[in-house]
RNA sequence: GGGGCGGUAGCUCAAUUGGUUAGAGUACCGGACUGUCGAUCCGGUGGUUGCGGGUUCGAGUCCCGUCCGCCUCGCCA
């Protein structure tokens, strides 16, 4: 075989004369058959134009050239020259080509269902459906190559900011014990003990903090995860993590760690200096954006209008208002008016939008979504305008209205307001056009540190506490006296204390999450106790994590990152099966193995299972 | 589990209100062609319209069921 000298994607000008030999995937065919064949040979490196020329081959040599096709794999032996049919700018070898003196087929495709072309003739690719089936013949293409190169980048500047920061790379168990809360395990059942099952880890949780215990001071982990749930478009029930934790450290340490990495990340994969990133209190994030991870990139934000609803003489704010006032703070059932002042939606939010937006609130359980535009004038216009008369200029000064302005209302409680109007702020962002492109050209980087969130929320069909992070999170430093004393049964303290968690958002996506965690004995069982579980059930669920922490745990806290969501953000998809080698669809399925597949009864029968065949 | 969109040649798509033999580009095969770079020109092969059933004189088109893919709600401590 002709074993290449040099890549398709590395010889320049100042190679020319040199003899080079390329290996590589035929990527295009020129002929001219009687005397003269170009073609482009593809490597992961890059393409280089190859010439055969009749002038100077043998015949049968030229006859196979000519007979190549796209994806036959070969090798070419040849001296660089200038181009002389002129320079290809398109191409970064575009200013030389080989002249072929010798060409080796080393396999021949089978013709191919279709081509790794970025740029394919008719411009569009292939349906996503087939090329899960043809992985391969997808991953040859030049932007999933350069997809797999930026995770790969991206594994190395990780490895490299956290080993300089003194961090362990640890690997954890795979085959690990079902922790039944939280998201549904994938399980494996057991040869050894009949009847016993292995669970996927939704995450490596408890070993992180195992390893605090044990003395390692500072972990880390490149980890896959696995949670079997439905995906989306950026989920996938097998994940990877960037997983950390650190001992004797509070939340501030942690999330000071968390900011250099994602600064040296950013700088290292796209050049940006990420600037001081913000915090912001899950309170106000909820207050002003009405979601947990705002995307700050806009501002369309939300002010709560209720005192001036009251004296409005718009009916169903008022029914709204009258839903109660029970309870002051989240999940709350007591009524509000909330509003979205839109600039220039006037002109921007056509009927069919507006129409439309009154069903998507209706989706989160809201009445309706009230729309009234401010005209040249400055007086309210269309829907409810006339029943705003009383508030008309309180109104205008609350929102600092302005001629073009659309406002949009929705009355309701205040966690179904909430949740809608977060929702709607962001489909109203994309049809207003106010929301950067996303991806390293172009459109900022806005990161957001979100601080504070409760410790605990209602299950709205229980009604029983459950932990907003998990059950190992620690209340925030200055709250946890108070939390220790509080009465279980007093709603409103419990709603009120906060945890030390944080999440670090990026455009309006959670990328990062973690919390100091509980190392407090008094702390630990007075979770267990809201949360319903007794001593008993809590050492059942827990026992090896609870054991350990009585023998010395230093205090320690901890994050993971979505590493797929940074690798989509550095390549600008929102497709997490772009950044995924052999990524499943949305039943789970990978279409180029076919798994999951059956088994045989025997091997059922080693691990004491039985199929229940649907039937 | 719910909602939405889609499935027609190897691939990307078209096909009028239900109407004759389901078309185009591309790929593939054959031929022509000595400077192309989405090469060009000529000719050809290629179809269980996802699958099953129904309505109809007649179904790619309408109806029912089902499978697959994508988006989404629930779900994802």
């Amino acid at each position: 075989m002709l074993r290449r000298s040099h890549t398709c994607g590395e010889l320049r000008e100042a190679s020319i004369g040199q003899t080079v030999r390329l290996n590589g995937w035929v990527n295009a065919y020129r002929g001219h058959g009687t005397g003269l064949v170009f073609i482009d040979l593809r490597d992961r490196f890059g393409v280089t134009q190859v010439v055969f020329d009749g002038a100077s081959l043998p015949p049968d040599t030229l006859n196979t050239a000519d007979h190549l096709r796209n994806e036959d794999v070969i090798a070419v032996e040849g001296r660089v020259r200038a181009r002389v049919g002129g320079e290809n700018p398109k191409l970064p070898t575009g200013k030389i080509e080989i002249e072929v003196t010798a060409l080796e087929v080393l396999n021949k495709t089978a013709n191919p269902p279709f081509l790794p072309d970025d740029t394919a003739s008719g411009g569009k690719l292939a349906n996503e459906e087939l090329r899960l089936r043809y992985r391969y013949l997808d991953l040859r293409r030049p932007s999933m190559q350069k997809a797999l190169a930026t995770r790969h980048k991206v594994y190395q500047v990780t490895r490299r900011y956290f080993d300089e920061n003194g961090f362990l790379e640890i690997e954890t168990p795979i085959l690990y014990k079902s922790t039944p809360e939280g998201a549904r395990e994938f399980l494996v059942p057991s040869r050894h003990v009949a009847g016993s099952w292995y669970a996927l880890p939704q995450s490596p949780q408890l070993f992180k903090q195992i390893l605090m215990v044990a003395g390692c001071d500072r972990y880390m982990q490149i980890c896959r995860c696995f949670r079997d749930e439905d995906p989306r478009a950026d989920r996938q029930a097998e994940f990877t993590q960037i997983d950390l934790e650190m001992s004797f450290v509070r939340r501030d340490d942690v999330v000071a760690m968390m900011e250099g990495f994602v600064r040296r990340l950013w700088k290292e994969m796209t050049g940006f200096d990420v600037p001081p990133i913000q915090r912001m209190s899950y309170r106000e994030a909820m207050e002003r954006f009405g979601i947990d991870r705002p995307d700050t990139r806009y501002a369309l934000e939300i002010t709560d209008i209720s005192d001036l609803a009251a004296k409005s003489d718009v009916a169903f704010f008022k029914e709204a208002l009258a839903k109660g006032t029970d309870r002051p703070k989240f999940n709350s059932l007591r009524g509000v008016v909330k509003a979205i002042r839109v600039p220039g939606g006037a002109e921007k939010l056509t009927r069919k939008m507006t129409d439309g937006y009154n069903e998507f609130v209706r989706g989160f359980g809201a009445g309706g979504c009230a729309v009234v535009k401010v005209n040249a004038a400055g007086e309210f216009e269309t829907g409810i305008a006339k029943f705003l008369a009383p508030v008309k200029d309180e109104l205008k000064a609350a929102l600092s209205l302005q001629p073009g302005d659309t406002v949009l209302f929705v009355a309701d409680t205040y966690a179904v307001c909430t949740k809608a109007l977060g929702e709607l702020r962001q489909v109203v962002a994309r049809d207003m056009g106010v929301v950067p492109k996303p991806g390293s050209e172009g459109g900022p980087w806005n990161f957001l540190i979100v601080l504070d969130f409760p410790m605990f929320e209602k299950n709205k069909e229980t009604g029983k506490w459950v932990a907003m992070h998990h059950p190992f999170t620690a209340p925030r430093d200055d709250q946890a006296e108070a939390f220790v004393a509080a009465d279980v049964n007093d709603e409103v303290t419990i709603e009120s204390i906060v945890s030390a968690g944080y999440d670090i958002v990026l455009n309006g996506q959670e990328i990062a999450g973690g919390s100091v965690r509980i190392h407090d004995p008094r702390v630990q069982s007075k979770v267990f106790t809201l949360l319903g579980l007794t001593p008993e059930q809590a050492k059942e669920k827990f026992s090896f994590l609870l054991e350990a922490l009585q023998f010395g745990a230093p205090p320690h806290a901890g994050i993971a990152f979505g590493l797929d969501r940074l690798v989509m953000n550095f390549l600008g998809t929102s497709n997490i099966r772009d950044v995924i080698a052999f990524p499943k669809t949305q039943t789970g399925q990978d279409l180029m193995t076919g798994a999951p597949g059956p088994v045989t009864d025997e091997q059922l029968k080693d691990v004491h299972a039985k199929a229940i065949r649907p039937g």
